[in-house]
DNA sequence: GTAGGAATTCCAGTGACTGGAAGGTCAAGG
DNA sequence: CCTTGACCTTCCAGTCACTGGAATTCCTAC
């Protein structure tokens, strides 16, 4: 199987492809005009890539999950404490990214947003003015 | 003001100051000796651009953001479209790593987290898995 | 004179790709 | 046989905003 076929079937793009290859998560072979040939495990791999990625999971966790998925005596512990790492990670995120969000919203909702030039937004980015207004 | 006390000043760290230094950001003078001498204006910049970066503005937007306060003439209805494109964008990224989070939440608890070696996690990763269970 | 702390420059690495150039391969159509 | 176009190859550079580290110089104190 060629690698634009791979990518269709994987949801991946050629380029991403090469490039997990680069960094050793695939090994097609190659055909005798140079062009990889990917074997079903291959594109099986690259799925479950795809998959894992698109839930956040870094490449060296994908890398993890991807043993523990080879391996067939491994711990089902050890995947879930993997995902649950993840998962504070992404809560802790989401929780700064609120945080963000609420500031944002209030210095958005303070800014009257028009001609003129008085500005709450870039007030507060400047700082306390301890010598203005008095 | 040497580059050290100006760090503590602005909560950016010397390193960061010198990077800004080199997109640009700032143009301190220097003394005799080479070291860099920041100016007043140069400290409040910093805490400006520390405080803009805190909130997730993009360097390019922090460049736009810096040009606007300096401007004497510029619309509020500026700041608060860049502030605004902001909270949308902080906002979609909430939203994406809440769906992130349903799903690992989600698989997170299927998993019984034992010594046994299946794992529903990785179950998922793997897809639907047509040849198997029947 | 020597030790330390702080300053300088420059280079390389991070994560996970993505874009683009320059060139090789293959099947179909004229 | 030749061209066209779609696909494949490699390699280099760029993204974003720093961060780490090496080698060197400067200033101050003892």
């Amino acid at each position: 199987m060629k690698i634009g076929n791979v990518a269709e079937a994987s949801g991946l793009s050629a380029k991403t492809i090469r490039y997990y290859e680069d960094i050793g998560l695939v090994q097609p072979d190659r055909g005798e005009n140079g062009y990889r040939d990917f074997a079903g495990a291959d594109v099986h791999k690259l799925r479950f890539l795809a998959r894992a990625r698109s839930l956040g999971f870094s490449i060296r966790d994908c890398r993890i999950l991807l043993s523990l998925y080879e391996d067939r005596s491994r711990a089902s512990a050890d995947v879930k404490a993997l995902a649950e790492a993840h998962l504070h990670r992404v809560d802790r995120k989401i929780a700064e990214l609120e945080g963000l969000r609420g500031t944002l919203r209030h210095l958005v909702r303070q800014c009257h947003g028009d001609a003129r030039p008085d500005c709450p937004i870039l007030d507060d980015l400047a700082g306390p003015k301890a010598d203005r207004d008095r």
